[in-house]
DNA sequence: CGGTAACTGAAAACCTTTTTCAATACCAGT
DNA sequence: ACTGGTATTGAAAAAGGTTTTCAGTTACCG
């Protein structure tokens, strides 16, 4: 609730509206533990406000990742998905097998970026970087 | 050269042929000092070979990616590029304007994947990481 | 409430990547 | 060199995924 009412402002300050298609793609992402993909969340989603459109899914994406309250994952096997952002600065640990993702911010690359910059002259602004493993629970069903 | 002779020695082991058009692709990639496209590739590399299809191109570029020859790029515009790879295990830092690409392999996660292995209980076995910037030569452009 | 700007969804357009299949090129063995 | 067999090729078509268009609808502010 929190979550909603902060983009509820978040929205207004923009001239923008919380309606109730992007309530519900918001909703699915929010509450999922995992990562999803946009065809994912369009069929989650369409539970909940079924006349919603794929179009909308897409424009509401790009519009959550702008505000800063989902992410964008760029996964190796059907690159892309969405996860829900708690920290401003947040970085992933995806399960290869379930799609659950864990957030982590303290990723400390002060010290290589530091040598990079010296070494090749480059301004660095931008990291990307994503950790892909297998969780607890899915190691233990694979045991049996 | 010896990237070439690499190469097709290790074609043969797997029963698989170096072709015309396979040699063109790769020698644009390599060629390359910074990341390009499927289509990009396909474009260049039709210089050198005209009866050259797109279909090839895709199929090339994942065989050298599968043969670690080459690698594949996540970027937020335009994902997916691909870059030649020096070192086995090897990252890039990219410029965001000219698309230039440095590669490093000193990467030094180590630290942050034990402390992530610890609190979360994963087993982390692969981690991508990029790194965006603006070359010294894009930065002295743009002062002007 | 009512006006207005923002938003929506269906359809079409677009772009990228993959599949199919008959023709071709490479390479090993002679 | 030549040749047979298999891997590879490229055009066309199919398949995906994402974006654009536009007329109709909805949320929000006064």
């Amino acid at each position: 609730m929190t979550d909603s009412t902060l983009i509820h402002t978040n929205l207004r300050q923009n001239h923008r509206k919380l309606t109730r298609p992007r309530q519900a793609v918001l909703d699915v992402v929010m509450r999922a533990q995992r990562h999803l993909t946009p065809a994912e969340i369009y069929q989650k989603a369409k539970k909940r406000h079924p006349r919603l459109g794929l179009t909308t899914v897409y424009r509401t994406l790009d519009l959550l990742v702008e505000m800063g309250f989902i992410q964008r994952l760029h996964l190796d096997e059907g690159c892309h998905s969405y996860v829900a952002t708690q920290q401003a600065h947040g970085h992933h640990l995806v399960c290869a097998d379930c799609g659950r993702a864990e957030e982590f911010a303290d990723c400390d690359l002060e010290p290589l970026m530091k040598s990079l910059r010296a070494k090749t002259g480059y301004d660095i602004d931008v990291h990307m970087l994503e950790l892909v493993g297998h969780c607890p629970s899915c190691r233990h069903k694979q045991k049996r």
